[in-house]
RNA sequence: GCGAAAGUGGCGGAACUGGUAGACGCACUGGACUUAGGAUCCAGCGGAUCGCUCCGUGGGGGUUCGAGUCCCCCCUUUCGCACCA
């Protein structure tokens, strides 16, 4: 007993002196200590303390580590409790993974790969729990992916270009890459104290030259391509950042990433042609059914929002024409008049030298200084003004007033429309404020036959379903749907007025950036020969990381000669190099298909890996990234397969969104306040704890609300098991394969049934990523182990339960490796010092033990409980009924009423109808 | 406005194809071990009567022997889209 104490008091030098005069006692394998209760607290903070007991006396000492025991300081006193020194061992497993690089793999096309990616961070500081749902959910699926025997690529990298860095860097007097690289430090280190099972020999960032000289390669072959072009046009501009956005990074007319509102900005800029691939974007849509959610497919198609429709021209009155966009030819003979974008390049020239072109004038000067929200927002009313213009119908001849029109966007479709108020919405809208004609040319199938010109008076809403087509010249009486649109544009194909047309509402993407922290443009501008990009052979353009960062933020690349003086690499002459950087969003758009080769230095991947590792089997990230990444992503994998870069056209193959994490019912984040630290929690209650609470708490895909009560519960399971697999250490060395359950006694049958019955649903909730049932499965498998066998499993000892308690404990510990692996690992490798438990099989159940001699029936009357019977498992239907007619229970519950019915469910339930 | 998802104890959440509602955990209550207990162990824990029983999965209808689960209507919340012709 004595030991004890004094390995106390040795352990703990901060414990005063007397708190060292405790009582020790052992019972069975449970170290019991009690302290004074004079004191307290021997320091104010409720965090743990941790004791080593590590005697050679010690019944503990065998396992090397020792048993260590966390003594809550906030208890005024306290028998300590039997926890696990996590502390150690964590960082015993740690350290053993790194040196033996245990989680690197190989190409190997003898065996089946695994890709399992999580969406890497930007290194934006440290990471706080928040962040590691996302990466902890992957490493329990490529834990248990190993197990299967699969070769798995887990790997890690840094989306490290940005915005933030720079604004870090101004306010610590820094630098972007300094700032940017010290974070990367912090949080390499997080993840490995989290262990995470990354292959690290593959990390990649994409603010490195190996990495982005891959980068500007892709650009070069895009621009070889005819892919990336520039132009002058209204950009996105926010100017918090300082720069310009694409229109996927516009959210509700603010800047995604500062919430700035956006303003349109007449400015030059590099644009990728990702409208070239829209309808193979959306194709491949089609493909990610079974493993994408369906609500970013959704999200996508939205995005890319296909119409299927006409190009018509309409002849203008006194010279030139106007070409529309409609999805709806067979409503032509409606149009009652036509509109115009403010901005169409007609709409001034319309109104020259006629009495409206000071009104003309006006109107487009005032929309010219909308902005979006006033523009096209929720509260935007239908304005507009006449041309003093005609068109010609082309189909009925009929001449009609050409209108500019506010709710007109000069960039979909040809800027242009063809109005017809009786059957959408908005010209309906237009028309009634401006008091245009409205005609009816679609009458609802199965209405009465009116007098539809006379009908049109009495609206008050446009009709936009189908019918029959009315007033439409040879076209009346046809089914507006199909037939009727079909007929309209032949008729329009053959007089050569107009044509079938797709539009898509997908623009193309504008990718450059006025900043200085990102992958630099690989073009010189030269003054003879234009834009001119830059060799490969000189490929990467480096971003000189060794120039001062200028304090007021503005990129030093516009302003730094040595930069931009370039040579223009057709002509050699005097050129400038491009300044602006590239959307960091192209970084990421590619890096998947850098890790299967991250070292390659002739390539941007070597195409056996690529062939091998590709595409990523499982994608772990942010429903944020719904449209953003995920389609950025995509289209660059597309443009890279057909250049014959790339293996395949997806590369994505199966995606996981999961919620947030929410803290006082915002989602946690710095800015918020309500972070709650990654570090804290593995001090207090490791790693394992941590990860197993956040993948407890809640399915992967919602919300889950962090709870400081709820890692407790998850840091006391690990203790529970703990304790229980070492208080069972003297009875599992060496022993043999449990007997079958027909050979055991009926209370060690049940506990293999309970073991395999836990690997068939561990099994079953892993493929789907339901870890929180997976968790309750094997904490109810605990529980029942320790209902037999006792809280420390010493209970029955000398009897064939040996074999039966093996099994469980080794069961146990490897379906739950994937998500506390350092715990398991450690109690594993007591018990098998030889092979460490990650190279265990996932257990497969064995079905002689899931069966069961006694089956458990639940007897209805009318659907409503009333008893339960126990029958033998191979008692017949009609047995099993006779038994539930003839139970007591049940003939009381009937009073007498003969049964009119009774349904027999095979091995559930009995429902007695009377 | 349109579309999608979701509403289950005090809380987080279970219930896979209709078949014992509330697994597992948290919180709470009682007990044990104790000088002490915010540790540990045991027990209880949807509501009402607290014996049998009745009522309970947002509300109202329906289908069925049987509905949290399927169908219809409504309410609430979250998310996405919102002049895209």
């Amino acid at each position: 007993m004595a030991y004890a104490a004094s390995a106390i008091r040795g352990a703990i030098s901060d414990i005063p002196a007397e708190m060292a005069i405790a009582i020790a006692t052992i019972r069975q394998n449970l170290l019991t200590v009690r302290l004074p209760s004079v004191h307290a607290r021997w320091d104010g903070k409720a965090c743990a303390k941790t004791v080593n007991i590590d005697s050679p006396s010690s019944p503990y000492s065998g396992g090397g580590s020792g048993i260590m025991r966390t003594l809550p300081t906030h208890q005024p006193t306290g028998t300590m409790a039997e926890y696990y020194d996590f502390r150690t061992l964590e960082e015993r497993w740690r350290n053993q993974w790194e040196a033996d690089k245990t989680f690197a793999v190989s190409t190997d096309p003898t065996r089946e790969k695994y890709y399992l990616l999580e969406m890497f961070p930007y290194p934006s500081g440290k990471l706080h729990v928040g962040h590691l749902r996302n990466y902890t959910i992957g490493d329990a699926i490529a834990r248990m992916k190993r197990m299967e025997g699969k070769n798995v690529l887990h790997p890690i990298g840094w989306d490290a270009f940005g915005m933030p860095a720079e604004n870090a860097a101004i306010q610590r007097k820094s630098h972007p890459a300094t700032w940017t690289m010290s974070n990367i430090d912090e949080m390499r280190r997080q993840f490995k104290l989290m262990g995470i099972s990354y292959d690290w020999d593959r990390e990649v960032a994409t603010c490195h030259p190996g990495y982005y000289r891959w980068t500007q390669w892709i650009f070069a072959r895009m621009l070889d391509e005819g892919y990336a072009y520039r132009k002058s046009s209204p950009v996105n501009w926010c100017e918090s950042c300082g720069t310009t956005l694409a229109n996927e990074q516009v959210v509700d007319g603010a800047c995604w990433r500062c919430d700035n509102t956006v303003v349109l900005q007449e400015r030059e800029g590099w644009f990728l042609k990702i409208t070239a691939f829209a309808e193979e974007l959306l194709d491949g849509l089609d493909g990610l059914t079974d493993g994408w959610p369906e609500r970013v497919l959704t999200m996508q198609r939205n995005w890319i929002g296909k119409s299927v429709g006409a190009e018509v021209t309409f002849q203008v009155e006194g010279g030139g024409e106007i070409t529309v966009f409609t999805t709806r030819p067979d409503t032509l003979y409606g149009a009652t008049f036509m509109a115009l974008a403010p901005e169409h390049p007609l709409a001034l020239k319309l109104a020259e030298g006629i009495e409206t072109e000071r009104e003309v004038k006006a109107f487009i000067d005032e929309m010219a200084g909308q902005d979006a929200e006033q523009r096209t927002g929720e509260k935007a009313e239908k304005r507009g003004v006449f041309t003093g213009r005609f068109a010609r119908n082309p189909l009925n001849g009929e001449l009609i007033p050409i209108w500019l029109a506010n709710f007109v966007l000069i960039d979909y479709g040809s800027g242009a429309i063809m109005s017809v108020p009786a059957h959408d919405e908005r010209d309906f809208a237009f028309a009634r404020q401006y008091d245009i004609p409205i005609r009816i040319v679609i009458a609802p199938e199965g209405g009465d036959d009116k007098d539809w010109l006379a009908e049109a008076e009495s609206m008050t809403d446009a009709f936009s379903g189908d019918g029959i087509m009315v007033n439409s010249g040879p076209f009346s009486g046809q089914e507006n749907r199909g037939m009727g649109i079909e007929r309209v544009v032949e008729e329009l194909e053959r007089r050569n007025i107009g044509k079938r047309q797709v539009n898509y509402r997908l623009r193309d993407w504008g990718i450059s950036r006025q900043r200085y922290w990102g992958s630099p443009i690989p073009v010189i501008h030269c003054p003879a020969c234009g834009p001119v990009r830059v060799p490969d052979a000189d490929l990467p353009v480096i971003l000189p990381t060794d120039i001062p960062f200028p304090e007021d933020g503005k990129s030093p690349l516009h302003t730094d000669p040595a930069f931009y003086e370039a040579a223009c690499p057709a002509c050699g002459g005097p050129g400038r190099r491009e300044t602006d950087t590239m959307d960091t969003f192209m970084c990421s758009s590619w890096y998947f298909n850098r890790y299967p080769s991250a070292r390659c230095e002739a390539a941007l991947a070597d195409k056996a890996d690529l062939d091998y590792w590709t595409p990523v089997d499982q994608y772990v990230g942010g429903i944020e990234h719904a449209i953003l990444h995920l389609l950025y992503a995509r289209f660059f994998n597309r443009f890279l397969h057909s250049i014959g870069v790339t293996s395949r056209p997806e590369p994505f193959a199966r995606l996981l969104t999961q919620g947030m994490v929410v803290k006082d019912g915002a989602k946690m984040s710095k800015s918020k306040g309500n972070v709650v630290p990654l570090d804290e929690m593995a001090a207090k209650y490791g790693a394992d704890a941590t990860r197993l609470f956040i993948l407890f708490a809640a399915p992967p895909e919602r919300d889950l609300e962090w709870s400081d009560a709820g890692i407790e519960g998850a840091s006391r399971f690990m203790n529970r098991i703990s304790r229980f697999v070492i208080g069972s250490l003297n009875r599992l060395k060496g022993a043999a394969a449990p007997a079958t359950p027909a050979d055991l006694p009926k209370e060690l049958a049940d506990i293999r049934r309970l073991t395999h019955r836990t690997i068939e649903r561990v099994r079953g909730d892993f493929g789907r990523f339901q870890f929180n049932t997976a968790v309750a499965a094997v904490m109810e498998m605990l529980n029942g182990v320790t209902g037999h066998f006792g809280a420390d499993g010493g209970q029955g000892e000398g009897t064939g339960g040996d074999a039966v308690l093996a099994e469980a404990v080794g069961t146990m510990l490897t379906l739950l490796y994937p998500i506390t692996p350092h715990l398991t690992t450690d109690l594993w490798s007591r018990i098998a010092p030889e092979a460490p438990l990650w190279d265990r099989p996932w257990p497969v159940a064995d079905p002689l033990c899931l069966t069961r001699d006694e089956l458990l029936i639940v007897v209805q009357v009318n659907g409503k409980l009333r008893s339960r019977i126990t029958v033998p498992a191979d008692m017949s239907e009609e047995a099993v009924k006779e038994t539930a007619l003839n139970d007591p229970k049940i003939v009381e519950s009937l009073g007498g009423k003969p049964p009119r019915k009774v349904i027999v469910v095979p091995g559930k339930l009995v429902n007695i109808v009377a």
